[in-house]
DNA sequence: CAATTATCTTAGGCTAGCCTAAATACTTAG
DNA sequence: CTAAGTATTTAGGCTAGCCTAAGATAATTG
């Protein structure tokens, strides 16, 4: 058999997907991400993450940068689609959750689908009717238009020192029995949070005038982003 | 080679594609449908339409009646479906035309590709923001939630007897360019028209308190629907 | 009613995106 | 520095949904 792998490959809702796993996956530092991390993020084979890459890497312009064996990074046309798709998601969220008063645990799966689908016309309405947010409801930035996006300077509860007082910046937005538990507990983006850690290594958190505390597993902790309050 | 035909075919885009074509094509009469018209209104070869229909025959329940060579009807199941997505594309006009302020030509491409990717939920939502409403913009009948839909009584504009004073029942929501010139000539769902007929057999249209009438071709004049005023 | 024409179906191919199994290349422990 | 172990890629297949070309059936018409 030959190479045969120099096809078109323009931007379909798969090649989407691998674009945004791989910016969520290389952080803030742009590291190059590996196949596997990938595969698992996506819930595909190896294999298929191996022949995705080989296109987004043969596609004029390329979408990322990658040589076998040694992971692959965005190319600049692939970071402008990631954002732009990014941005779609966001807004969508911030859409569902102020207009159709979705709930917050719902509103994440929905725009995980319509993402792809919506034309720049509906993401320039939906954005002005919301007054042109800088946050979704889970408290994550939205990419600007022009694919700008400041750095979080927050941290995550798993990597937390000691004890304290804080603010939640962000809480994940891919586990919805959480972000139902979160808020029963009236934890939300800019809650006020007295945070203590247990024995067993779990993380104690009560919200400001809110009855009930809310036990953490350390697995389920990076879920959720904090700055000093 | 052998039959190999008898797949699962779950609701993918295309069948539902499929199925609102039918739904369309058939007419109040509820007609069979043949191979070539599906073909032509779906821009696709006879050939894929024929693999298509089979396929369709034969889900478990099935989604057509078909037999070589006659054409094809909906199933109840199939009936159903159909009816779904047409409730989704016409709440999603309503919906971006009178929340999100799409101009009326727009509406429609952008429902083509989202009615098949909101959920139940998103469904739900609109129909409650916009007061569970029974026309879209273009004054087509929205199928309500169990799958009803009342018979339309209007008659298509290019059947017209003579001349008279109508109020239009609906535009088409196909044509955007024809859309365009009937919002700038005041015609809309619910206008007063005055109708003549030119020599050259053309339609001439003249919207109450309108100053400029509007002539169209015999061609276009079938994507108006009216009623006696 | 037989021949021509139009419509429809079958046969065989193609691409995107997935899969499993097998091969190969890195990594690391001894 | 080599051998085992892990990560990654290659090879070969599969399905959905499209295509073209060729064959079959139905409809029309002289
Ligand atoms: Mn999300
Ligand atoms: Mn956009
Ligand atoms: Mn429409
Ligand atoms: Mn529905």
């Amino acid at each position: 058999m030959m190479a045969s792998n120099r096809q078109v490959n323009s931007n379909t809702e798969s090649v989407d997907n691998y674009l945004k796993a791989i910016l969520a996956l290389s952080g803030p530092e742009e590291q190059s991400v590996s196949s596997t991390a990938l595969a698992r993020r996506l819930g595909v084979a190896p294999a298929s993450v191996t022949n995705m890459l080989q296109k987004l890497a043969s596609a004029r312009p390329p979408n990322v940068e990658y040589e076998k064996h040694r992971g692959v990074r965005l190319s600049p046309e692939g970071k402008r689609r990631a954002l732009e798709v990014l941005r779609h998601h966001r807004l969508i969220e911030t859409f569902l959750y102020e207009i159709l008063d979705f709930p917050i645990e719902e509103v994440h799966d929905e725009a995980e689908r319509l993402e792809h689908f919506i034309s720049e016309r509906f993401e320039e309405r939906i954005a002005a009717k919301l007054g042109h947010p800088k946050f979704d409801p889970h408290g994550h930035c939205i990419p600007a238009m022009n694919g700008r996006m400041p750095k979080q300077r927050s941290k995550s509860l798993a990597n937390l020192d000691g004890d304290g007082d804080f603010v939640v910046e962000s809480v994940s937005d891919r586990d919805s029995a959480l972000l139902k538990q979160l808020k029963a507990h009236g934890i939300a983006p800019g809650s006020r949070l007295r945070v203590t850690k247990s024995p067993q290594e779990e993380f104690i958190l009560k919200a400001t005038r809110q009855p009930k505390s809310l036990r953490l597993a350390l697995s389920v902790a990076s879920a959720v982003r904090i700055r000093s309050s």
